[in-house]
DNA sequence: GGCGAGATGGGTAGAACACCCCATGAGTAA
DNA sequence: TTACTCATGGGGTGTTCTACCCATCTCGCC
């Protein structure tokens, strides 16, 4: 009873490598393989693989709409997210999607088989790091309304504050502009911190400028 | 005559599909595998190999540097770099470097050794669409001066510490990755600041994103 | 009425930052 | 040789940040 496989990634070496490295688990069969996101669309519908192993970054349409998709059409094919994203971000809107894996890959090569064949059966693997963060988020929220907000979760005015965060001003200057305590700056600062698992200002910023919320 | 290769990315997963790729060239012995530059470092000493297939985007110091100092104390050795990186920034900086060749992951496997068989030889493979690249500022500048103004004044080691600065690590941990004292991290971010005329971290990320040193 | 979420603030502690002072040694160019 | 840049570090000082603790008030909702 082998698991049929698609390999997705845009990168030819990687995929290559993969294939290789996938083809030592006699369990798995890589029945396809492929570099956008159009591709992986049509293979399903002819191929109808067990599991689709999925890069987010393709060049024609995300990974996360391309797993959307899928879901969609063919329930029954399980997403195993492979992806160099480890933040909140793509995370989430991965799991929203349907995939029930994501493997970073820093991870080592057994815990991406392990994932395929947890998704071969129905199941859900999740790396160590990244399930830390779903829990954490059920226990705060209980999670099933996540996927209605899509700002990631962020208030009206903790939004606000991003703003003026990232525009490099300090708690003290951006409570003057805002006529609030330099305190409940800091407090906004850490609960937008805090939903969005980042932790210096740094940080801050490079999320900003991937979401466009401002211009570098 | 096989060729002694070191493998260097971060990524388990995606070493291993390279190991995997490459054992089909016979010609090719993989002596080494590693995921950071401190370890390169080491094995480069140690196993003196032919050629370091070099990632850039290694956690403790970039591949860049990397590249820099094997080149420095091995100047026989010979480096070929395998990037997501396609932009013109870290292109040419490799090649100041002193790499061999430059290999983009969306390649073809075929590519890549070609690449690797190339630098063995003492020869250059540049994936075409980077060959173009350099002959385009051939052209034009005649490239002789190009790294003197990739950053306003700032010297080579200053524009390394920015690097540092702006993938958000504090003093102490910089200083750890390079060897240096936290003082003198902030000796060069201070220089650095005032060269820009920039005062605050957030600001430098800014500016990295604008000058294209780093992806958001 | 109560309950949760959002916005508002205060305090504290340790770390990190931004900006000054100083110096030494290597290398290079005038 | 002298002068200069570059990279290396030490010290100090005040500010800012990050991460906790705590609280009150308002609003909508059940």
């Amino acid at each position: 009873m082998t698991i049929r496989l698609i390999l997705v990634d845009d990168h030819a070496v990687i995929r290559s490598g993969l294939r290789m490295l996938l083809e030592d688990a006699t369990d798995l069969e890589i029945v396809g393989e492929m570099g956008t996101a159009r591709e992986v669309l049509e293979a399903v519908e002819k191929l109808r693989p067990d599991v689709v192993l999925l890069d987010i970054g393709l060049p024609d349409l995300s990974g996360i709409e391309a797993a959307r998709q899928i879901k969609q059409r063919w329930p029954e094919t399980a997403i195993v997210a492979l992806t160099i994203h480890e933040d909140e971000e793509y995370f989430f809107r991965m799991l929203e999607a349907g995939a029930s894996g994501y493997v970073p890959k820093r991870a080592a090569p057994d815990e991406l088989i392990t994932a395929i064949r947890a998704a071969a059966e129905d199941e859900v693997y999740l790396y160590p790091s990244l399930a830390k963060l779903l829990v954490r988020d059920y226990l705060s929220t209980g999670f099933q309304d996540r996927s209605s907000d899509m700002m990631d979760g962020l208030t009206p005015r903790e939004q606000e504050v991003l703003v003026y965060l990232v525009e490099g001003g300090t708690n003290a200057e951006i409570g003057e502009q805002l006529h609030i305590s330099p305190k409940t700056v800091s407090r906004h600062r850490e609960n937008i911190m805090r939903k969005l698992n980042l932790h210096s200002r740094t940080e801050l910023v490079k999320y900003a400028i991937r979401k466009g919320i401002i211009q570098p």
